[in-house]
DNA sequence: CCAATTTCAATTGCGTACGATTTAATTTAC
DNA sequence: GTAAATTAAATCGTACGCAATTGAAATTGG
């Protein structure tokens, strides 16, 4: 029996599947109130830290596809918290701009993450070092992938 | 700006979503030439360590829904890994068994996999620690979410 | 300057995830 | 023994993810 080596990979990536699942369903709890799909909240924090990129810069802080992001954005125009214009230097390119109410909703969201958040009791320390580590898996799987 | 506590939650939430997503982007890989998705492995791994198993009782391991399942394992069925039966004893229960194909092809996935898993040259002790950092980190979301 | 290449966003198609509801079968309680 | 509660799978609807392709716009090379 020669499957250890990656009994440990597929536990660890089972888990990470896992977390990231549970991660995602506890902070809907904090978005449902104001219509958000964690996607979506990832594209307003990217807008919040710099406002007025095109898709593809979005696309790339995120790593979504335009076939993700394009109904997603939609979406998200749909329901007054972007717009989506092409910019006018260059037309291949869709500018995402937050709407007045994208921009003032940020206090009231991040509130309500806040509240959930806090009752998590999980020490800063273990985050930090969870955090660090996951950095160099990524790093790892990304080198693997391209 | 006391939106620190947060931040670090949203980085480390978003961090495991980014890992999940590259892991199994990884497996993909290996999985792709047999025709399975990564969930679709998931319930072979659940069934080749105990083969004749209720939907429900994949669903538990798996923390997938009825909602879920229900179509995965039809399209499991027509590729011929598995079989549904409804239990003699309950008829509410559908009883899923691994197919000859299923049982024999195990070996065989697993090299595939092997092979991948072999390249990632991660420190098998980075692999332990991150592991039971997760296995921390998932019990305290699954405390929060009930 | 203009044909070939590259860069974008959009589209298509498939397979999850998951909240919510429905329907059928079994248990439970009186 | 049967009505009420519970359990189980399926169904419905919405929203991702992502491989692959398309089509339009800009860039580049000769």
């Amino acid at each position: 029996m020669e499957d250890s080596d990656m009994t440990l990979a597929n536990q660890l990536c089972f888990s990470m599947y896992r977390a990231s699942r549970l991660f995602i369903k506890f902070y809907q709890q904090a978005l449902q109130p104001f219509g958000l799909t964690y996607p979506q909240y990832l594209v307003l924090l990217a807008l919040w830290e710099e406002d007025r990129q095109p898709l593809h810069a979005l696309g790339e802080q995120l790593d979504f596809g335009s076939n993700t992001l394009t109904p997603l954005l939609k979406r998200m125009e749909n329901k007054g918290w972007i717009t989506r214009e092409l910019a006018s230097s260059d037309h291949r390119q869709l500018i995402i701009q937050l709407t007045e109410t994208g921009r003032t909703s940020k206090t009231e969201i991040f509130q309500s993450i806040r509240i959930c958040v806090r009752q998590q009791a999980i020490d800063p320390a273990d985050y930090q070092d969870l955090l660090a580590r996951n950095h160099i898996l990524i790093a790892t799987l990304e080198k693997m992938l391209d």
